[in-house]
DNA sequence: ATGCTAAGTTCGTAACACGAACTAAAACTG
DNA sequence: CAGTTTTAGTTCGTGTTACGAACTTAGCAT
């Protein structure tokens, strides 16, 4: 371990690298005229579409809370309600083209932001971050809230 | 800048383990019946005290949002706001008792559950972890939200 | 004094998040 | 098949969060 004082715990560091990444996060939202909420939603459904039970699961929140994020959604032109031709019970919220768009630029920007965060990174150094976040990521089944890549 | 490639490993690696954070930051709030701003307020309160200005600097928050924040934390006793002698206009907001006590508890269990993200990493790995995430954090100014350890 | 700035609060509005209670459809059971 | 239980979502009521605009009061320049 080091003791220079300058030197950060890994605890500490993942919660202030969090504290970071959610500051980007929410500036990058605002840009877009979205919420932080609004945003993730858009992430997550640039992957493919869910159902309302999945958005729940992935986003970590009560269905309760999800009526009203899809409801401001699709309010927005954002995203769609599908029935589930299968199951006449369930739904699929899937992005409108508008949303699909947002969605894209929303992400870019993010990623930009983000990706800023680590400008003071080597290449190998920002290597070397991205396998230990990724173990990290993979050891605790992280849903797929953001992409790792885009299709371009 | 962005070389695209191994930056999107960076920048994915990074939201998703933020992500990781923040539901494990929730999680360990809402165990001590805190909101996660709550529990963010208590954090940076264990180093010192702050005036509104400060927090809302701090938190990232507008000074009017910070109002309601800490009226509900003196309601619920974890708070105190303290006359500046110096400055009457101003305001130092200090931890009771009751909310320190709570705060070394939110703080010590939020430790031990982030620490458990990074479980699976060797000793050396984490130390590498650490080092790398101190180097962002540093050269993006996070203010201090969230300790490196307690009084050491 | 006069004006300007800084520190906080108040107010109105919108979003968010939860649990409890509910409806409707699917799945299971006898 | 009828009857029960589960599952998918919504509705409703409550409390929290966050913002900007307008405001009050106190410090700071002239």
């Amino acid at each position: 371990m080091g003791k220079s004082g300058e030197d950060l715990g890994v605890v500490a560091g993942l919660v202030r690298a969090s504290f970071l990444v959610n500051a980007v996060y929410a500036e990058s939202a605002r840009e877009y005229g979205l919420t932080v909420q609004q945003g993730q939603l858009l992430c997550v459904l640039m992957a493919r579409p869910y159902g309302m039970g999945g958005l729940g699961a992935t986003l970590g929140l009560e269905k309760s809370s999800l009526t009203g994020l899809v409801d401001r959604a699709v309010r927005r032109g954002l995203v769609r309600r599908e029935p589930d031709p299968d199951d006449r019970r369930a739904v699929h919220v899937v992005l409108t083209d508008e949303g699909r768009e947002l969605a894209e630029d929303f992400y870019a920007a993010t990623c930009r932001r983000v990706d800023e965060l680590a400008a003071g990174l080597s290449t190998p150094a920002r290597d070397r971050l991205a396998a230990l976040l990724g173990q990290v990521v993979r050891e605790n089944e992280v849903p797929t809230v953001f992409l790792d890549t885009v299709q371009r």
